[in-house]
DNA sequence: GGTAGACCTGGACGC
DNA sequence: GCGTCCAGGTCTACC
């Protein structure tokens, strides 16, 4: 089976850098936490592969990619690079340690960087169907767009994946989907003619979007947002969320978890709408890292309801981590 | 510029 | 098993 070893920083923890945002819950990922491997199918110009990342030598050592099939060289290149973009590998070691001088709190532990989708597209999506709607939905919706729109990749001869081998669909996938047909069989509700708009901008087929020149990292997070905010399905909480997702951290995705988290932990009162101001006020002192300081609090709730995120069952605990269905737990 | 109501789904709850 | 209520962010119409 080919293996592939890709650069990882000296300071990498797989179970604490891969279990780091919800989206390593969501369909095609697979976190499984008695192996502590990511499954995960990835598309490559030469077909869609399975392939399963590991730290077999624990923390701090370097990661090892199996992969299903027979890639030739440039999926081997697609592959390593999608899988760094997921677990932000080649986030530079400076940028952390300024976030860990702003934010001790967190240099203990060494957490800041959070997981992420191998393109920007799927970013996109999984917070269209994140919004509106309460995790479980959320989780429904991307197996099922998978499940119904994924590529099948080549599965394990011998190796049990623990998961469907079916790819995310592309946006060209998807910008062919018909409304209707996404609805009932993707459960998406009325975010069906806003994700088959999405796959037309992002497939460039009608007023494309251009992605390079959003993650360039050149381009003002004003003029990020703005072009952002423009596409369907996306509003305030969306485009600062996929900010986030694009390591620019400035603005907060504010919704009402944020709101909880003011009430119940930070003790702020008022209106939604006051908490969500005085939320931003609190999180400004830390610039452009604002939104690892919430959300590694936020994460740091969840874990304290349910032992650590790396241990979590995507089909159980993974299915009710915000604090809503958390707080019903006993 | 601010606000009210519709949009859909799935889970919780009561009967 | 069925009906009702509720949570959730975006969008549009309206003031």
């Amino acid at each position: 089976m080919p293996t592939l070893r890709p650069h990882t920083p000296a300071d990498y923890d797989l179970r604490r850098d891969c279990c780091s945002y919800g989206y390593f819950l969501l369909a095609p990922n697979s976190w499984d936490p008695r192996t502590c491997t990511l499954w995960r199918p990835l598309r490559t110009s030469e077909g869609v592969f399975l392939t399963h990342t590991a730290q077999p030598r624990g923390p701090g050592t370097t990661l090892r990619i199996g992969i299903t099939g027979r890639p030739g060289a440039a999926a081997r290149r697609e592959i390593a690079a999608q899988i760094t973009r997921m677990l932000r590998l080649d986030e530079p070691h400076e940028t952390l340690r300024a976030f860990h001088t702003l934010d001790p709190r967190w240099a203990p532990s060494g957490r800041g960087r959070l997981f992420r989708s191998p393109t920007l597209f799927e970013d996109v999506i999984k917070t269209v169907t994140s919004c509106n709607v309460t995790w479980p939905s959320t989780v429904t919706m991307n197996r099922r767009l998978c499940d119904v729109l994924g590529r099948p990749g080549q599965p394990p001869a011998r190796l049990k994946a623990p998961l469907s081998v079916r790819d995310f669909p592309t946006a060209s996938a998807l910008s062919r989907a018909r409304p209707a047909s996404l609805r009932a069989r993707c459960r998406v509700g009325y975010r069906d003619a806003r994700i088959v708009e999405l796959g037309k901008r992002f497939a460039r087929l009608k007023g494309g979007i251009d992605a390079a020149w959003l993650e360039n990292p050149s381009t003002p997070d004003d003029a990020v947002f703005d072009a952002l905010i423009d596409l369907p399905g996306i509003g305030p909480y969306a485009a600062a969320n996929i900010m986030q997702l694009m390591g620019r951290y400035r603005r907060l995705p504010l919704d009402t978890e944020s709101v909880r988290h003011g009430r119940s932990i930070l003790n702020m009162r008022g209106t939604p709408a006051a908490i969500m101001k005085r939320m931003a006020a609190h999180y400004a002192p830390f610039g452009e890292h604002a939104f690892r300081s919430y959300w590694l609090e936020l994460w740091d709730f969840y874990e304290s309801k349910h032992g650590p995120a790396w241990t979590w069952e995507r089909d159980t605990t993974g299915r009710m981590f915000t604090a809503a269905l958390l707080n019903k737990q006993p």
